[in-house]
DNA sequence: TGAAAGGATGGCATTTAGTGACGCCAATGA
DNA sequence: TCATTGGCGTCACTAAATGCCATCCTTTCA
């Protein structure tokens, strides 16, 4: 999903702008989050990290814990993604494997060192419940996401009761397993003994929507 | 900690008492919440509401929002028990639906109150992030209480990976239902129209565990 | 029954997250 | 060129949250 960096700039300097600088700022947050834990992090820590005033912290981010949120929500992006080109005619096993070697290929250096921090993030919202928010915050944003493909693969409106629960449940799967993995390779387990991850992953989605979402969809 | 002192006896609060204080600050601190706003509502205005001084609170809460969690887990309170409860023998329909008609029939008025004030705190959960936190926390509560009993029924360790998986699902798609419900009877909804409420809980819980989780257990 | 002990509370001072107000400066546009 | 705009920094301030200490209340034991 990065690939595109170049010749930007025009108009405006804002909202990718402010999207990049937000990202900095959660970068240097987490690594302080992370090395000496959030209470023991300032946000005049932050903002000297950073290079900005700790005004300028504040105007961009609503807390000091929220300063971890583009980090995190950076970890489920590639899900995020993943879920919205998902085909009709594929089933989400091979949508998943297939999305799943590709990042294996073609991430870039920067993509993986923030996808680290984002474990790490959610490690540490295992026992800091200020991050736990903006882990929770980022989970959200994946059940709105496989909501809206779910509605699109049943044919039903994203408000749908129905929709919701399978929304619901699919991604607290997805959530459980996210945080297993994330562990695992904290502890040192090479990442390639989760070859299989993707259909685990996709297993456990169509387990929890009932069977309901998985299949390739014939309109 | 070397030799088993007499660790009851002289001083200390009791945890009931504890308990019963913190949902005492809780009920004010809700009420003034759903009146006013979080924003809007002080910690002094918490302290002078419940007769405490503002240094009291503190010492019960670590945070103002956090003022809102023995309520809201007063409204999962019912579905642990519940599921705490459940005979191996009786299906989870039968189960909800036998519990569900003893709360109509048994709960006393401070127990429909305080359900009442749950509702308007997860209604408030949804504009008011730091409310939502504590929202978050209960429903992670329910999913640890749903991995014990999943576990129980299946035979497998709580910690079981796929024990965590189900849980998560079941309890996602229980909070979704918990939220669906307490927004139609604050919109004025006749609660009885919620009569299929039990079954519609069983039946997605069934789903989302894959129909691993639902039946009667024969050992 | 009267200390003694120890936790619970209140008051005060202090730190820190977060906001408001104002002014500066760089980029844009006529 | 000047005026406008918008991001940023500085200062002042509100309110959340903690530490410290004096006091009160309760339980236990002599």
């Amino acid at each position: 999903m990065a690939g595109t960096a170049p010749t930007k700039g025009r108009g405006g300097m804002s909202d990718q702008r402010r999207h990049r600088l937000r990202l900095d700022v959660s970068r240097e947050a987490s690594r302080l989050f992370w090395a000496q834990g959030v209470d023991a992090t300032s946000g005049d820590q932050i903002a000297e990290a950073v290079g900005l005033s700790t005004r300028t912290i504040w105007r961009h981010f609503r807390s000091k814990e929220s300063c971890a949120e583009p980090i995190v929500m950076r970890g489920v992006e590639w899900e995020m993604s993943t879920l919205r080109s998902w085909p009709p005619q594929l089933s989400l096993e091979v949508h998943f494997a297939a999305e799943s070697s590709k990042f294996g290929r073609e991430a870039s250096d920067v993509e993986r060192m923030d996808t680290e921090l984002a474990i790490k993030m959610i490690r540490l919202a295992d026992t800091e419940p200020a991050i736990r928010t903006a882990w929770l915050m980022a989970c959200d944003q994946v059940e709105r996401e496989m909501a809206e493909i779910i509605a699109g693969r049943l044919g039903l409106p994203a408000e749908d009761l129905d929709v919701r629960v399978h929304a619901a449940a699919a991604s607290a799967a997805l959530r459980v397993l996210n945080e297993h993995i994330g562990a695992a390779i904290l502890e040192g387990t090479d990442p390639r003994d989760f070859a299989d991850a993707p259909a685990r992953i996709a297993r456990a989605v169509r387990a929890a929507t009932g069977g309901a979402v998985g299949d390739p969809v014939t309109t």
